[in-house]
DNA sequence: TAATTATGTCATTCG
DNA sequence: ACCGAATGACATAAT
């Protein structure tokens, strides 16, 4: 998108690194990095197809000695780093090696690949072995739950299963296998690769590191550059076949219809990516899913494998990914904010022309502010330009904590993996609108390094950050030390001013929300505490009326009691009973107010 | 399309 | 008087 301008604009080397991350993140919509620099792209090419020759040659070389003598394998491979590295190119030739290459390393002890493989050769027919491959699949899964949590990794998984059931029912094969796996130490072997297969692929899928597409060889680390140079096909290749061929290198080969026959070796060398992957997935497609597992999603596009590789390989994270094809267009999406920090490129509209940025970036201080400002709020092109301008990011003292923040939608793609399925149907749907959120994401970054935007194109030599966290002092202490004009000046002051206000103004809205909560919760109280008053109130009401119902029984009991001199009652509305403050009670009489004091307590 | 929400910014006040 | 924080009011973008 618009970051493909900025090599044209910027040479510094700088840029030309930032450029870089974009276009590996970029690589996911599609984007090729010829896009970019095209001499650069070629370069990394004919590297590729180097590598791809020496692999091929290196693998055929093994083949042969693996023909000759499986255990020489194990060595070669071991010495040889690039052996298994060579899946990419022709993924299915490292299958076999591979396992010995990573068991060897770690297990000394414990079986080795060329005793599993003895092992196999006597249980089953020369012929079959190969056969067996598909089947193995189905027993590959077994052996998997039994002894090793480590086979649930989500990708050997989903690839087990899908391969096995429609390919071929071969039932003896299985049972052979049965029987092979009922071999402890076969199982051990087994178990083990598949541990050291999968569990990389697993670490690989979060981390950013290009690993996730190699998963199988642990020790092969390819750096970025290298990475990008794979062919897309070779990248494809390795990250599929390398996810389980570590663990059973027969099996991919079994799956093709053709190939049955072949023997494992040239299986290796045969293997095609493409039929490999049509192969793949066509089986995948529909069993995979269930697994959640990155491959299953990418099992519902199996056309797009093709693309995959080149995709992948900017994308470590994410090997679920890659069935997604469509999808990567969305991801891409994600990608971008991450690294495109200030996210500026968001809103780069086809339109937006670099030139007028390139005067900015010179650092026209010729806009003040407001200038700015108009320029922010111009619609489309005066903000996209300046998206386009400084795509890159603030300055260099941001970037670092910017990028490393804003990587994290690399996270997200994490995330992704971890419910590819939801993310992958989203993105397969559209292609063209691939991302509303991330645009509101993009666009929400770009707000936010608005600032930035103005402090790189007025070349402001501070961060965002600093301009705005610094104490006064050190930020005086610091402007000093530069000599910045009037504009960098006035820049630099209301970076500061907004970003301290954005921050009060945060603070401020949250205390209001804070004391908003507070006054609902004290409502809440008060409320309750209004309804327990009622009550008690209430209680108090019947409680008195009880009383005082008492005290009117025992009054005119008390009454009734009284008599005069001639024996006779006293009328109730000519006297009544009063008690006085030190307790005596007098019989008064109600007119006449006369008392008579009747005793005394 | 209007209403709502979230956020940034400015102007002003307060300590 | 100055500075920074706090806050009301407004603008803008997104939902």
């Amino acid at each position: 998108m618009m970051e493909i301008e900025l090599p044209k604009m910027h040479q510094s080397q700088q840029e030309m690194e930032l450029i870089d991350i974009l276009w590996r993140q970029d690589i996911d919509l599609g984007a090729g990095r010829e896009v970019f620099d095209y001499s650069h792209r070629q370069k990394e090419h004919e590297l590729q197809r180097q590598r791809k020759r020496e692999e091929e040659e290196r693998q055929q070389r093994l083949q042969e000695e693996k023909k000759a003598l499986l255990a020489q394998l194990q060595l070669d491979e071991e010495t040889g780093e690039f052996v298994p590295r060579a899946p990419p190119s022709s993924q299915q030739t490292a299958t076999p090696p591979e396992k010995p290459a990573v068991f060897t390393e770690e297990d000394v002890g414990t079986l080795s690949f060329d005793e599993c493989m003895q092992l196999l050769e006597e249980t089953f027919p020369l012929v079959e072995t190969i056969e067996t491959s598909a089947p193995t699949l189905d027993p590959s899964v077994l052996p998997a739950a039994n002894s090793s949590p480590v086979m649930m990794g989500p990708q050997p998984s989903p690839l087990l299963p899908a391969t096995p059931p429609p390919q071929k029912p071969l039932p003896d094969l299985e049972q052979a296998w049965m029987e092979l796996l009922s071999i402890p130490e076969l199982q051990q072997c087994l178990n083990m690769q598949m541990g050291d297969v999968v569990e990389p692929q697993g670490y690989s899928a979060t981390s950013t590191s290009p690993v996730a597409q190699e998963p199988n060889y642990p020790f092969y680390l390819p750096k970025m550059t290298d990475v990008i140079t794979v062919p897309a096909e070779s990248v494809c290749s390795s990250g599929y076949q390398s996810s389980f061929e570590g663990a059973f290198a027969g099996a991919v080969p079994a799956d093709s219809p053709d190939q049955t026959t072949l023997e494992a070796p040239d299986l290796n060398g045969a293997f095609s990516v493409e039929s490999f992957c049509d192969m793949f997935y066509s089986d995948l497609t529909d069993t995979t899913i269930s697994h959640g597992g990155s491959l299953g999603v990418g099992g519902s596009e199996g056309t797009a494998l093709a693309e995959l590789p080149e995709e992948t390989p900017v994308k470590p994270m994410d090997i679920s990914e890659f069935t997604l094809g469509e999808g990567f267009a969305s991801k891409k999406a994600e990608a971008e904010f991450p690294d495109s920090d200030s996210g500026l490129s968001l809103d780069a509209s086809p339109n937006n022309g670099s030139p007028e940025k390139s005067t900015f970036g010179d650092g026209s201080f010729g806009f003040s502010d407001s200038d700015m400002e108009e320029m922010d709020s111009n619609p489309g092109s005066t903000k996209s330009d300046y998206s386009e301008t400084f795509p890159l990011s603030v300055v260099a003292e941001s970037i670092q904590g910017n990028s490393g923040t804003l990587r994290q939608p690399g996270s997200s793609q994490d995330q992704n993996v971890g419910h590819p399925k939801t993310e992958l149907a989203e993105d397969a749907g559209h292609d063209k609108p691939p991302f509303t959120k991330d645009k509101h994401r993009r666009r929400m970054e770009a707000r936010l390094s608005r600032d930035e935007q103005r402090a790189k194109a007025l070349q402001i030599p501070f961060s965002v950050d600093l301009i705005i966290n610094l104490p006064v002092d050190d930020f005086n202490e610091m402007m000093s030390k530069h000599q910045l004009n009037e504009a960098q000046l006035a820049l630099v002051r209301d970076i500061r001013r907004r970003g301290k206000n954005k921050v009060a103004a945060q603070n401020c809205r949250k205390r209001k929300m804070e004391s908003i909560a507070g006054l609902e919760c004290e409502l809440d109280s008060l409320r309750e505490e209004k309804e327990r008053l009622l009550q008690e109130r209430s209680e108090n009401d019947s409680n008195l009326r009880q009383a005082k119902k008492e005290l009117s029984s025992l009054y005119q009991e008390v009454f009734s009691m009284l008599r005069d001199e001639e024996g006779k009652p006293y009328s109730p509305s000519e006297y009544s009973l009063q008690q006085t403050s030190d307790g005596n009670v007098y019989l008064v009489p109600r007119v006449k107010q006369k008392t008579v004091k009747t005793r005394g307590n």
